[in-house]
Order: structure tokens, then sequence, then C-alpha cells
DNA sequence: GTTCATTCTTAACAAATATCAACGAAATCC
DNA sequence: GGATTTCGTTGATATTTGTTAAGAATGAAC
């Protein structure tokens, strides 16, 4: 049942005894979402931090009726509105489901007394904390220092299976431009190739 | 010497006994900074967290030529090219000093063994990063859904003493525009109140 | 297999912002 | 306190990207 959200652990925290574990498991629980499904909606707080058992979810922002996709989470990969979670305050950033998702989850107070009694788990708490901060900052210097055409094809290079598994205008929001202009991009790289 | 930092980890991790402190006193160092001096350089690995015990001190990108600030450090903060710190590899950003600065730092590897020594500085390494993480987040969520005026006029509200503190030109690229455009911003903010 | 909805592409046009260049003001240095 | 550099403003123009609208392609539903 849990075996994929412990290897994460036991990849992270090599040491974790066998107590803790189990600590741990009981703390978890599973959720089924169906396509197009909120596992976070913005404006509420967000209460667990989840693991993605089996399908793909997207954590976006919408702004002026427009989404601005920021990241997507697979199999294997752990999500959250990893702000709302840490501040109790309501999320900027929606979670959705873009297939079928198990997800498992763990909770906020949960979290806590995990941090409070094991010391492996505030181990673990702030390499997946490290781990969020490096993400969103080479995201961030992406975004700086890359044009749209090389985010693109930087993605092709690193996330090839996205490009299958998303449709095209939420890479396009994700990469940061307009649909239409990921399309003009993309004419314009198969043309000069 | 090292009251303020003192205060900077009490504040975070309440609990920290006498024999904890010392330990991590041992390993503190001071190191000063004439104004135009660098504190890290992008392209050398980042090898310490700063506090920054006077002074000012900004964060920013150097790309095509151009400087893109994406942070400011005053007196009682932390700093630190944070990925390069963690992941051991070169710098994308660089640290300089804007004033005169002293700041007192910590090495990566007494980091670690105080992490691994004791469980409270654990937590305050979690707290660290998940500051910095929602530090950034919020950074990344003003970029996508206000206008370069909100973001002007947000500054003003939250950080009035930066604007005194730093030329407007890296405010500008702070907040996300040319130094031109930022004078034309504030001229149209001026002619309308 | 036809219909319907969704997604992608294309084009013309519009808007926001950047670039380039010049100038004036302010601060800093001998 | 004059000279020099740095900084901020302004205007003209250029570029990038967004917007709107339409149609083509794709895929799902019946």
């Amino acid at each position: 049942m849990f075996d994929a959200i412990k290897t994460y652990y036991t990849r992270l925290v090599p040491q974790l005894s066998q107590p803790e574990w189990e600590a741990l498991e009981k703390c978890l629980s599973i959720r089924q979402f169906r396509k197009g499904d909120f596992l976070v909606k913005a404006g509420q707080v967000c209460k667990y931090v989840s693991f993605i058992n089996s399908g793909l979810a997207r954590l976006y922002y919408s702004i002026d009726g427009k989404d601005v996709s920021t990241g997507f989470a697979q199999q294997g990969d752990y999500t959250s509105e990893y702000e709302s979670f840490l501040t109790r305050k309501p999320a900027a950033q929606n979670i959705e489901a873009l297939t079928e998702v198990e997800a498992i989850d763990l909770g906020y107070d949960d979290m806590q007394r995990l941090y409070k009694t094991y010391p492996a788990y505030q181990e673990f708490g702030r390499k997946i904390s490290e781990f969020l901060f490096i993400m969103l900052n080479q995201r961030n210097t992406a975004l700086l220092a890359l044009t749209p055409e090389e985010r693109y094809t930087n993605m092709i290079e690193t996330n090839a299976n996205l490009l299958q598994l998303v449709p095209q205008y939420m890479l396009a929001s994700y990469i940061g431009v307009t649909p239409e202009h990921l399309s003009r991009v993309r004419r314009k790289l198969s043309a000069g190739s």
C-alpha cells in the first residue's frame, strides 16, 4: 500500500527506523480523485502534503480568469500548496487532477507531531523544504535568464514525458507565454531545423 | 559580539540550550566588507550562510551584462546564495555589499555537523528553509499576479526603508522592469494623486 | 461514422515594455 | 568648489508578446 512513499522517505532519510516508519504510516490516508477534481482549491487552506501514488496533477494560479501553471506532479512526486500548508493561510494556487489520481496525504497536525517526536522527521522536513526551495529557485532562474524559446527546448530535453501528458496550453503558461505564442515558437523551431 | 544572531536563533528555536548555543558560537566567524565588495560571486560555490550584523547587501543575477536584483538583506537578516550553498554547485547569483557590511558566517561543514549532533539545529534548518521558500514563493506570486505599478506601490507600503537605501535602478529590476520604465510608472503615480 | 467539444494554429492588430540617446540633477572626489 | 561620475528623467522608436477572431485538426461521445 505505502511502498512507494516509504521508498521516498528512506531515500531522504536512510536511517529511518521501523518504529519511526510505523508512526508515520499511522498518519497516512489515501484519497482518490477523478480527472478535473481539485486536491487543493485556491482560497482554502491546504491541509496536506500529498504523495502522488498514481496519476498526474498540476499546480496553478487562476489570475483574471486565466490559468498560470507553475508545476506538475507525477507518480512518485510530492505535491502541496506548501506556502498555505506552512502558514495555515488560504492557498493562492489550485492543485487539479489532470488524470485519475491516487494521493497519500499527511496532515499538518500529524506532521508537527512527527517533527516534535522524532528528529528524523525534522531532517525529512528540512530536506523537503530545501528541495522545494531549489525547485522554485531554478524555475525563477530559468524565467529570468532564458527566452521562452530556450525554456521550451529545455523542457523538451528534461521533461519530455510531460509534453506527452499535458495539453500545450498548460505548458505555455508554465513556460511563461500564451498558447498562441508557444505555437509561434514551435513553428519557428521546426522551420529552423 | 553575537547577541543579534543569538536572538535570531532563539526566536526560531526557543528551547535552544546553553551548550547548543556554545557549539554554534564556536563555528561563527566575522567578515567585514566594504561597499562594492562581494559576499558571494556568481560562478563560485557559496560557502556560508551569512547573518548581516550591520549594513545592507543585495542578491542579484548578472544576465547579458545586466543586473537583475532578487533580494536585499539588511541588518538582522540572513543572506546566502542558498541553492549554491545547499547543492555545493557554482552560484548563479552574486551577493554584493551596498554599504559597509559586517557579516557573521556559518560554513557548510559546520552546519552539517550541527545538524547531525543537535536535533534543535535540524529544526532551525527546517524553519529557515521553509522561510526562504515562502519568501521566494511570495515574490513569484507578486511577479505573476500584479502589475509593475502594483508591485511598486506594494513596495512603498511594505519596504519603505529600502526605497531610501537602494538606488532606483536596483529597485526597478527587483520589481521586474527597466529603470526607464519604473521612472515612467512613478511619474504616472505622482500625476494621479 | 457523425457530431460536438477541445485543442492547436495562423493572421492581423494592439498593448506593454524595452532600447537607445540625450540631458539634467545629484552626489562624490580631488 | 569645480570636475567627474552616477543616477534619474524624458522622448522617439523598436521589439516582444498579448489579444482577438477564425478556422483546422484532433479526439471523445453517442
